[in-house]
DNA sequence: TATGAATGAGATTTCATTCAT
DNA sequence: CATGAATGAAATCTCATTCAT
C-alpha cells in the first residue's frame, strides 16, 4: 500500500531535485545564464522528462521563488516579535535578511527570480495582486506593516509614508542582489556583499529613524 | 594630405553613429533586447560593416559607456562648486543625477552598461584601475570626493568612510536604474522612477547628514 | 467461466471508452489536432495503457472510423426503402447524409480518419479489398447499388456508369467534410456547412438525373 | 555595375531555389510532410540560411502560392476569350484546369497552400479581403464573373446564384486536390486523378446548364 | 493488468560572428 | 572600405512510444 505514497515522495524528490540544481545553477551563472539542457545535464534527465515535472523554465522558476520566498518570509517573520518597537522590528528584519543572505543564499534566489517573473515590481504595485498569488508580495506586506508600526509608535520619523518607504526598501534589496547575481560566483564574496548591505541598511535605518534613537539600533555591522 | 583627416573624421563619425543607434536601441528594448542585426538596420550599415569599427557587440557597449560615463560626470561635476559644503554638494549631485535621468535618460545607459561591462563594480573596486581605464571610475571617483569634503566639513556624519559609503551609494545608484530597465518602456514612467529615486536618496541625504542639517537639505522632491 | 467473459467484457467496454473519447478530440480539434496524452487525459487512463488496448495513434483511428462506418451506413440504409426509384433513393441518400452531419457530426469522423487511413480512396479502390476489411467500403457498396438502380430503372441518365459514378460522389462527399474538418471549431458554422453541402449535392443530383425529373427530387435545400 | 543587379539576380535565384525544392518536398510528401530541415537539405543550404529569404516557414508557403495562383489564373484567363458564352468560359476553365494539372501539377501546390494557409476558405469569404491580399481570391472572381456571364446571356440556368455555385466550384476543385495530396506520390496516378475530376465536373456542368446545351459542351473527357 | 517515468528525435526560430568578393 | 551571404550552435518545447515495476 505504500507504494502510491512512495511514488508521490519520488515525484516529490524529482521535483526538488530539479528545483535545487537550478538553483544551483543560478547561484552560478545568473539568472539567464541556463538553459534547459544546463538542467537536464546537472540532473542527469533528459530535457524532455523536465518538462514532466514543470510545464515550462518560468514554472521552475516560479517554483524555486515560492519556496524561497516562504521560507525567506517565515524566517524573517521568526526574528520579529509583536514587543517589539518599530524600529526594533525594523532593525531586525535587516539583520534577519543579512543573517539569512550568509547562510543560504536564499535572498539571490528570492530576488532574482522575483525580478524576472514580476519585473515591474516594485515600480509599480498590483492592488489587484494579494499576497497569494505572487510571492514576493509576502514581504511587502510585512515591510509595510512594520515601518506602520514604527511611525504610530514614534520610534520612525513622522513624515514618512510606510508604503511609499516599503517599495523603497524592497528595490534597494532587489537591486543589491540583482547586482551581485552578476557577480561570477568566484568573485562573489559574501563579506563584501554583507558589508555592502549592511553599509547601506544603516544610512537608510538612520535616515528613517526618529530623532534621538539609540545607536545601537542603527547599525547593523 | 587632408585626405588622411578627412579619413579619420569619417570613421570617428561612423562610430559615433552607431553608438548613437545602439544607444536609442538601449533605450527602447533595454540592454539585452537588441541584436547586432537591430544595429545594422537602425545605422542603415550591414551587419559585417559594424564589425569593422568594433570588434564585438561588447566593444559598441564599451564605446557608448565612456562616452556616457564622460557626459554623466560632466555635467554632474558643473552643478557643484568649490563653495559648496559637502552636505550641498551632495545635494547637488543627487539633484542634477535626477534632473539628468529625466532629461536624457543618459543614466540608463550609463548604469545598463556599467553593470554589464564591470559587474563587479563597485563590489570590488580595483585599486590599480584608474579612471582613465574605466569610465564609471570617474563618477566613483567624484561622489567619494564629495564625501571626504562633508566629513572634513562637518556637514556630514563624522563616522562614515567616505569610500565605503561612495561604493553604496554609487550601487544605489546602479541598482534603481537596473531594475528599471527591466520595465518594457511602456510601463517605464518617469514620474515613477523619480520618485522612487527621490525617496531613497532622502532617505540617504538624512542618514549621512550632520545632525541639525537644515530640512531643506534633506529633501529631494 | 464467466470470469473469462467479464474481462473481455471490460476490455471492450474500455476499447469503447477510447474511441469515444477520441472522437470528442476529433470534433474539437480536428484529426491532427490531438496527442496521445490528449486521449489518455480524456480517458482518465495512461498513456501507456492506451498501448494495451491499441497498437498504435492509428490502430484507435481505425477502430473509430469502422464503428462510425457502420452506423453511418445503416442509418443511411434504413432511409432508403426497396420501392424507390434510383433517384428518389439518392436523394434519400444525400438527405440522410445531411442530416446525419446535423445530428451527429459522425460524418465528420467518418471521413477525417477515412481519409487518413486509405487516403488512395477513393481514387484507387482496391478490387481485393472487400468491404469487410475496410469499413468505408460498406458506403461504397451502398451508393453503387442506388446509382445502379436507377440507371436501370431510367430515373438516372443512361450514359453515366455505376461505379465511376460512386467514386466521385464518395470523393465529394469526404472532401467537403475534408476542408470543413480544418475549420476552427468556433467557425464550424453546420449552417453554412449544410448549405454548402447542398448546394454541391443539388448540382450534383441535376447532372445525374433523367431528363424530365420533378424539380422536388433535384434540390435538397 | 553589373554587380548589384547580378547579387539582385543571384537572390532572386535563390528564393526560387527555396520555393522549387519546397514544391517538390510537397509534391512528395504532401504539405505537412516536411520540415525546414528539409528545405535545408534539398536547397543544400543551412537552416538559418532559409530565414535570410523567408521570414518563416509559412512566408515560403505563401510565396509559392502567390506564384502557382498568378501562372494558374493566367493561363486558365488565356483559354477564355470574351466572345464565349457563359458555358463555353465554364468549360474551358474546367478544360485547362485539367490540362494544367496534368502539365504542372501547379494545381496541386496552389490548392494545398491555400487550404493551408485560409483554411476558412471558400466556407467563408471575407468580403473586405480583395484579391490584392490573398493570391486565390482571383480565381474566385475568375469564376463568379464567368458564371454570372452564363447566367445572363441564359447558357446556365436562371435559378442559380453565382457567389454561391462559385463557393462550391472552388470547395471541389480545392478538395479534390486535397485528397490527392495525400496520395503517396508512387500512387499519384495523374491519369486517375484527371479521370476522377472529369467526371465530377462533367456532372457539375451538367447540372448548371441550361436545358438543352450542347452535348458536347458538357463533356470534359 | 496498469501505469508512472523516461526519453530520443525532431520542430521552429534566433543570433553573433566569419568570409569571399 | 563595405557588404551580402552563410552558418553553427543554441534555445524552448512537443510527442509517440517503451519499459520496469
Amino acid at each position: 500500500m505504500g507504494v502510491a505514497e512512495r511514488k508521490q515522495r519520488e515525484k516529490e524528490e524529482r521535483r526538488k531535485l530539479i528545483c535545487e540544481k537550478t538553483r544551483e545553477l543560478i547561484l552560478e551563472r545568473g539568472i539567464y545564464g541556463f538553459s534547459m539542457q544546463d538542467v537536464a545535464n546537472a540532473t542527469e534527465l533528459s530535457k524532455s522528462t523536465l518538462y514532466l515535472y514543470f510545464e515550462n523554465k518560468e514554472a521552475i522558476l516560479f517554483a524555486i521563488l515560492a519556496e524561497a520566498a516562504e521560507s525567506f518570509v517565515s524566517f524573517v517573520q521568526s526574528r520579529i516579535t509583536p514587543q517589539m518597537t518599530g524600529i526594533q522590528a525594523l532593525h531586525a528584519l535587516w539583520k534577519a535578511y543579512i543573517e539569512l543572505f550568509g547562510k543560504f543564499q536564499d535572498v539571490f534566489i528570492f530576488t532574482g527570480i522575483m525580478n524576472v517573473l514580476d519585473p515591474s515590481f516594485p515600480f509599480f504595485i498590483d492592488a489587484n495582486t494579494s499576497e497569494n498569488e505572487l510571492p514576493h508580495y509576502k514581504l511587502y506586506s510585512l515591510i509595510t506593516t512594520t515601518l506602520r508600526k514604527g511611525i504610530t509608535d514614534g520610534t520612525l520619523r513622522q513624515n514618512i509614508q510606510a508604503e511609499r518607504v516599503a517599495k523603497n526598501v524592497m528595490l534597494i534589496g532587489s537591486a543589491i542582489i540583482e547586482l551581485a547575481t552578476r557577480l561570477p560566483r568566484s568573485q562573489r564574496n559574501e563579506t563584501i556583499i554583507i558589508q555592502e548591505m549592511s553599509g547601506i541598511f544603516s544610512i537608510m535605518l538612520r535616515g528613517l529613524a526618529a530623532p534621538g534613537t539609540a545607536e545601537q539600533l542603527l547599525t547593523l555591522m
